[in-house]
DNA sequence: GCCGGCTGCCGCCAAT
DNA sequence: CCATTGGCGGCAGCCG
């Protein structure tokens, strides 16, 4: 089978990891079927870049160099975000570049903001798209045909594939991985690499307790703080309604309008997110898990896995949890 | 795996 | 008159 050529645009002030996470897993599926991918960077400028944290990448193409001719070999063009989006954006050369790429690659993503570029370049007209959860509104505001998924990791609209904020690019490569060769290579990359092949929590971008502290600070914040603080205490819907002075179903609207899900919901999340947590960190029992965590029962907390991870709490730490190190012979 | 009882959600309406 | 809040009750889905 030929080899696919991805190919990472990047600019000085670059996140790094939007870089080296996706550039990693590509390589690491190289290794488990070689010849599989070859990767390839360019910049505007060929040689070192300097990444916003200070690190320097070295660059091996330029920009100008990727005629239509160069393109044609390319198979997915990914472009990474930053801090320095807003210069490189200025010159228009990428957004340059993607329409060129455009109909000529067969799959052209962006980690991060760089979502910005393709939105510039017209890719994301009328379709969706996912960005850093900060940057949201901006894409929004800027581009109002984009639809702007502000929950997902990633987004995939035909050609086009966008992805959340920094590590949401490892989560992306290793979709495309499982897309392109098979789920046992994704899956023995990302066993390989210590992250989530599919990350737990269906489409939330961060944890719950990020997202409440997300939320603009009005009437739930102190208690969505609480919640997080303390899940095992008792968060019946009387007790979320006392606690923040609201009625049950101001409560129940308060949630509806600042966090999107109901005050249960939030709730189940909060204790899931914790008891994911202590699963793959902790060797604790689960039953003594699922009591820590606010679940009333092992069982309680075993439904709520298969409602909202479809595996048990056993199978997720299994298959989550790092292997004890090998013992040498 | 089933089933009785209960919890929580949400549409609706009245009150502010 | 509209907007917001609180309460009621039916219903779906969950718990034990």
């Amino acid at each position: 089978m030929a080899t696919r050529r991805v190919l990472f645009v990047i600019y000085p002030g670059l996140q790094a990891l939007d870089l080296t996470g996706p550039h990693q897993m590509f390589s690491a599926a190289a290794e488990e079927r070689p010849g599989a991918y070859t990767l390839s960077v360019a910049a505007a400028v060929a040689g070192p870049v300097v990444s916003q944290s200070g690190l320097a990448l070295v660059a091996d193409l330029t920009l100008a160099s990727l005629n239509a001719r160069m393109l044609r070999g390319v198979d997915t063009l990914i472009v990474v975000g930053g801090t320095g989006m807003g210069a490189a954006r200025a010159d228009g050369a990428i957004a340059a570049l993607l329409k060129r790429a455009a109909g000529r690659v067969r799959r052209i993503a962006s980690v991060c903001t760089g979502a910005f570029f393709l939105a510039d370049a017209g890719l994301l007209e009328g379709r969706r798209a996912a960005t850093h959860w900060a940057y949201v509104p901006r894409l929004r505001r800027e581009h109002p045909r984009t639809d702007v998924d502000g929950e997902a990791i990633f987004v995939r609209d035909g050609a086009y594939w966008t992805s959340a904020g920094v590590t949401a690019g490892i989560d992306m490569a290793l979709a495309m991985i499982e897309d392109d060769l098979d789920r046992d290579v994704a899956l023995a990359v990302a066993r390989r690499n210590v992250v989530f092949r599919m990350r737990p929590g269906g489409q939330a971008q961060f944890s719950a307790e990020l997202e409440a502290q997300a939320a603009p600070g009005g009437a739930l914040a102190a208690l969505t703080q609480a919640i997080a603080a303390e899940p095992a205490r008792d968060w019946r819907i009387e007790q979320m309604a006392a606690h923040a002075g609201l009625s049950l179903r101001s409560l129940s609207r308060a949630f509806a309008r600042s966090l999107k899900q109901s005050p249960a919901a939030f709730v189940e999340r909060v204790r899931m997110d914790a008891a994911r947590r202590l699963l793959v960190e902790s060797e604790q029992p689960v039953e003594t898990i699922a009591r820590a965590c606010g679940f009333s029962s092992l069982r309680q907390m075993d439904r709520a896995f298969a409602r909202t991870l479809a595996v048990s709490p056993s199978a997720f730490r299994a298959r989550f949890s790092s292997p004890l190190p090998e013992r040498r012979p």
